[in-house]
Formats: structure tokens, C-alpha cells, sequence
DNA sequence: CGACGCTTTGACACAACTCAACAACCGTGG
DNA sequence: CCACGGTTGTTGAGTTGTGTCAAAGCGTCG
């Protein structure tokens, strides 16, 4: 809550996975870049290019995502606030993939070299980053999962749950309403689906008054009505475990 | 190639991203439990239970997957010989996903807080093992991506090319032939499709002669143009990074 | 005010699924 | 050694979910 360096996203988020010392506080704090704006549609990382960064996203809605040949593109993932990007790739020497601002962002960076260095000098920090990278991991299992057996609305259902538990956890949601910025064509790209598709399956989700999305605002109407439609356990989102 | 108990499967994996001294050959040798054999059918982890081991595939072929309520299931990766399995559940205390062999096959163990002590103990086999870890990651991405956005055929091209160049890596084909036990069922849960469905497509891949599936043996017949419809880019498969 | 991006809707096409039946293969026990 | 049952593979006919194309409505912002 305080204003001062030690007060960072990065450093709030993995101190819900193991409590931090001053002195490991202090390294996090250190390790990171300042903080840049980054405008809305800016590509911080294209696949393919040499990158030995990790950006840490301190505000803002992005997405890291895969181009393909025919012109298509498949999102993997939306970080938000605290999320870290180019974890995975810490040690290739090239991304594996793009990353760009769907918002007006502000980002954070520690080098790759850093990076390597915190987890052999400070291991119980290496052990909350690693941690924090298993439940990125496993965020993208469960899209795997959901694109590969469950309907469009099913999935579309799950993941607006899914998103709703995230944002609720740094409290970026009131309960059962909260803003995203995410147009029908970004989901669409998201959900393995076209736009269209994406618009038909919410006007469902409308009809059905389960959730609406009007003006960048979500509304959860009927959370267990979601839950039974989407199978969305949320287990693997908590730092419980 | 030597018979002694730094020789496992493991090691030589990890060798490929960094070099191992001695005393990192040995603990390796150390945390990893003795082997023991698997029947075809057997599960090893069931999502959902307690389970604080990561598993080394010494033989045969395994699958991760994730049930659904409806009785479908998506399966996420086939570790193949000397393949981590739970490394990203380390840190939980519940598997977030299933884990059965396809075939008879020998595995070992090891303990998840030795898993951890090794990372703080030994920093240099901690980077080998979060290497390898980042490959499984990014092999995980490039299946979202396949499901996502490459149609059926594309997708079940870039699966068999994948697959073919993971076991060329360690020495399980004889470059463009190998063997592969998974039925068009296990496929078809693989691919996000249905068993039928995969049966069509094999057989569109043989007409088109790209590719043939025949009692159990892959052989590829045209790389450059399973290459070209698929999209295939190995890149995130080899230890050059 | 006009332009642009995003959403909504309808008509139609097609990829992939379902159901149903049969054929090949494989291990097992008589 | 053969007969058997279960598993896996193959094929056809018909259905359906989702994609494509086209066009119109809205909001927002310069």
C-alpha cells in the first residue's frame, strides 16, 4: 500500500506464494527496470527476434499471442497487472513468441541474466517465481483443455470465470462485474473462433442471462449457471494450491 | 553409453542444455528414486490427488490429460524416454492434471522437496531443469496454437512432425520412420477431434502421399510438404535455443 | 460532422461430428 | 492350432456447429 521501492507489483504478487525477506524485497525491487508507458497496439516482443528480457506489466491489458502463415493468429494468453511475460524464454535466445499492449500499458523489465542470477542467489525467490510461472502454465493447459473439447459458449463461458477469478485476485473486479477492453475480434482470436462466432455466443450468454458484456463492462449474472455451462474449477488459479 | 548409475535418461538430457559436473551427475543420480515397471493402462496420477513426486519416463509412451465432465477428455502431451512429468505441480499441493502409460514402460521419481533442495543446492542443474521445463512449456503453446487456428489436417501434420523430430532427438527414429502406438482414439483426444475423424485425415495424408500410419510405424514420405502445410518450425524443440 | 473501428444480423457454405455398420487385427484360452 | 471376443480401423449417409461473405447500425473521437 505504501509508495515507496519496495512496493511493486511483481513483489506483492509472489509474496502471496512464499513470504519475502527485506533483503530479497530489496533484490526485486533493484533487478527491475523503472517503469515505461507503452502505448495501446505497441508490440514489445515479435517472435523470431532475439529478446533477454522478462517484462513485468504494472498496468494495462496485453496479450502475448502466435502469428501464423496463413495471416491467422492464435492468443495464448491476456497478462494483466503483476503478470510477467517471456518467463518461458529466459534461457532461448530468441522469443518464441509475440507479445504486445492491447491498453495503454506500463511495464517493468529484468534482464534474462538477472533473472538467472535471483534464482541461484536467491532461491526462495527463484521458488515463488517458479511458482508463479506454474500457474501461468497451467492457465494455458486449461486453454488447451477448453479449445480443444469444450463448445464455443462453454469455453467463452470459462473464460470470462476464469478472467473474473484473476481479476478479482488483485482486485481489479467488483465481485461479479469488472471492465475488459477485449474486442470480439481479440477474443475471437483468444477462443480459437471467429469474431462473428464470438458476437453470436455472447448474445447466448445475453439470452440466456448469464453474463452480458456491454461498453467494455462484463456483468456475471448467474455465476453457478456459468460454472455448470463451463466445468470451470478454479483451483488452479489460487496460490493455495 | 556406460553402464553405471550416472548413466540415466535424465542426465543426458540435461547435458544437452548445460555441461554437469561430477557432483551434479551424482545428485542427479541420487534424487531419482529406483525404476520401476508400468503396465499399458496404468495411471500414475490422478488430477485432483495429492501428489508430490515428478516422474522421469525411462521407457515407453505416456500421456497428460485432463478429463471433462462430460466424459471427454483433452490430452495435453506424450512424454516420451527421459521426459519430466509434474515438474509444473512441484509447487502445488493437488495434480492439476492425469498421467497414465500408453504402453508398458519403466519409470523413476523424485521427491518434490528434492526437486526443490536441488534447485537451491545446485543452481546449474536448476537452469538445466527449468530449460527443459520451458521446452515442454513451449511445446504445450504450440499445441493451443495447433487446436486453435491449423485445421485438421494441418494440425495433425504438425503433430506428426513434431513427434518425429522429438524422437530423432533422442535416437527413437531412424529419420523418417518410427514407431508410434497411439491409436486414432488417443490421437483424436490429442488433436481436439474425433476418433473418425482423425481415421479421414490419415487417410487424406496418405493419399496425398505425405505421410503413412500402419500397424503401429509412422513413415513420412514428402518432409517438404508436410513442412509447407503445416507451418512446422521446430525451433522451440532443440537446446540451441 | 464525418470517418473509423467495433458490433450486430442474415443467408449460405463447409469442416467436422454423430450414428451405424462392417472389416481387420490381436491376444487368449480351449 | 484354431476359434473367439474385444479392440482398433474403415467407410458411408446425414446432421450440426462454426466459418465466410455481405451489409447495416452504433459510438467515439478528431
Amino acid at each position: 500500500m505504501s509508495n515507496d521501492r519496495f512496493d511493486n507489483l511483481l513483489a506483492r504478487k509472489l509474496k502471496t506464494f512464499v513470504p519475502l525477506s527485506p533483503d530479497e524485497l530489496e533484490h526485486l525491487a533493484e533487478v527491475q527496470s523503472p517503469t515505461t508507458a507503452v502505448k495501446r497496439g505497441q508490440q514489445l516482443v515479435h517472435e523470431g527476434q532475439p529478446e533477454h528480457r522478462v517484462f513485468v506489466l504494472q498496468a494495462g491489458w496485453a496479450c502475448s499471442y502466435k502469428d501464423l502463415p496463413g495471416g491467422e493468429r492464435q492468443i495464448i494468453s491476456f497478462p494483466i497487472a503483476g503478470d510477467c511475460v517471456g518467463l518461458r524464454s529466459v534461457l532461448f535466445r530468441t522469443a518464441d513468441h509475440s507479445f504486445e499492449a492491447l491498453t495503454d500499458s506500463v511495464v517493468s523489465s529484468v534482464d534474462a541474466s538477472r533473472m538467472l542470477q535471483t534464482f541461484s542467489e536467491f532461491p526462495r525467490l527463484g521458488t515463488a517465481i517458479l511458482w508463479a510461472a506454474s500457474r501461468d502454465e497451467a492457465m494455458v493447459v486449461e486453454h488447451l483443455v477448453s479449445i480443444g473439447r469444450r463448445s464455443a459458449i462453454e469455453r467463452t463461458a470459462h473464460f470470462f470465470m476464469e478472467l473474473a477469478e484473476r481479476l478479482n485476485l488483485i482486485g481489479l473486479a467488483k465481485g461479479t462485474e469488472f471492465k475488459c477492453p477485449l474486442s470480439q475480434y481479440v477474443l475471437a482470436d483468444a477462443l480459437g473462433l471467429s469474431a462473428i462466432h464470438v458476437n453470436r455466443v455472447l448474445r447466448q450468454l445475453r439470452e440466456r442471462e448469464l453474463l452480458t458484456v456491454q461498453r467494455g463492462t462484463v456483468t456475471i449474472h448467474d455465476l453457478n449457471g456459468l460454472r455448470k455451462l463451463s466445468g470451470f474449477r478454479g483451483g488452479y488459479l489460487n496460490s493455495r494450491g
